[in-house]
DNA sequence: TCTGGGGTCCTAGGACCC
DNA sequence: TCTGGGGTCCTAGGACCC
């Protein structure tokens, strides 16, 4: 989807149409991010993740509005049930992005091409938001064909097209390669997509591991991963930033309670039980530790949790130091549904 | 001008077992 | 007195994505 939040929003209130729309996230004004701005406001610079004292300076006539995720994920879901009507093959990437393996219903890209235009017509008609497509032979190259052309976009990119579409693109647009591997390929002298098909795979490995070999592998044009719905979550987290920053030991162990039924009450509703627990904290220098221990209990009350966090949180107690943000996780999820089904087959 | 919240995957060291 | 090789699980940190 294009700009998801701020578009929903602006269906939702059709006043803010053509306005610049800035949807936020945070304790508060000073504390807050962008979480994802309209069009307009990326005119003036505006970024998702961007502090929105910054916001504020680039765009100051932008419309504020706090993420309403409540209904976002309404949209969202509705928009998914459309896109399953399309394909067997169907794979949910996040709250706005999906994709969709059509091999089996279309004979060429000129169909493709129809079933693209027809999804963007039902969307927008039912939706009132537009979405961008990339249509290729695998899912990078389609991921990065949909953001090529954003918004209301549609880049098709057929085989023999791969290499030529891609060469030219910096590293930073293959999806997994962010700020820190681009910095360390720039020193190797690789700057844009064709210099890393150029390379050789194994120096890359050496150098960055398995993502050494994907990397090389999709420069090339090359990704066999399937479209597929993804299975069960592997863990369930809340973090939230404090309205200030606290070194008060009870009041940083008290903070945890909400964050706890929080995350219970999930794993409840989706009938996960988990075995590890774990803790986040960030600093006011923006240092952060994890701490995380594996447990081996039948009861998970409210009270028992607290009591485990405190343990968790007991090794930092001396040091004093102002806590920014917390956060809360619970992994090595086990659903119960699915427990159930194995134990049946040794029944 | 100063930094949110929800996730996944990878790496590396250490404990432990055979 | 000093020493292998293979495997699993746990833990902490970091990169990355939206």
């Amino acid at each position: 989807m294009d700009s998801f939040y701020p578009s929903v929003e602006k269906r939702e209130d059709t006043s803010l149409n053509d306005k610049p729309v800035i949807v936020t996230i945070g304790p508060n004004e000073g504390r807050g991010v962008v979480t994802s701005c309209s069009y307009e406001a990326r005119k003036y610079g505006v970024k998702s993740g961007m502090a929105l004292q910054i916001a504020r300076k680039l765009c100051p006539n932008a419309i504020y509005l706090p993420a309403n995720f409540e209904l976002y994920r309404e949209t969202s879901e509705r928009i998914m049930h459309i896109l399953e009507q399309f394909t067997e093959q169907f794979e949910k990437v996040s709250i706005d992005e999906a994709y969709l393996d059509i091999s089996n219903v279309i004979i060429d890209y000129k169909d493709a091409k129809k079933i693209a235009l027809k999804i963007k017509k039902v969307i927008k008609s039912k939706e009132k938001i537009t979405c961008s497509i990339g249509i290729a032979p695998n899912k990078i190259v389609a991921k990065i064909a949909s953001g090529f052309n954003k918004p209301n976009g549609l880049t098709i990119v057929s085989p023999k097209d791969i290499k030529k579409f891609l060469e030219p693109l910096s590293v930073k647009k293959l999806p997994g390669i962010g700020k820190k591997t681009e910095v360390e390929l720039k020193k190797l002298g690789i700057i844009t997509i064709k210099d890393i098909a150029d390379s050789s795979k194994v120096l890359l490995v050496e150098k960055f591991g398995k993502n050494g070999v994907w990397m090389w592998d999709a420069a090339n044009g090359i990704d066999e991963s399937p479209v597929e719905e993804r299975g069960y979550r592997k863990s369930i987290s809340t973090q939230r930033t404090l309205l200030e920053d606290i070194d008060e030991w009870n009041k940083i162990v008290n903070s945890f309670s909400p964050l706890i039924e929080e995350v219970l009450q999930r794993a409840d509703e989706e009938s996960y039980d988990f075995r590890t627990l774990g803790i986040m904290l960030t600093f006011d220098n923006f240092k952060k530790v994890t701490r995380e221990k594996t447990l081996h209990l039948t009861k998970k009350s409210q009270s028992i949790i607290e009591e485990y966090v405190k343990q968790l949180l007991e090794e930092f107690r001396p040091e004093h130091r102002k806590i920014r943000r917390i956060g809360l996780k619970i992994s090595n999820l086990m659903h119960k549904e699915k427990n159930r089904l194995l134990l049946d087959d040794y029944m």
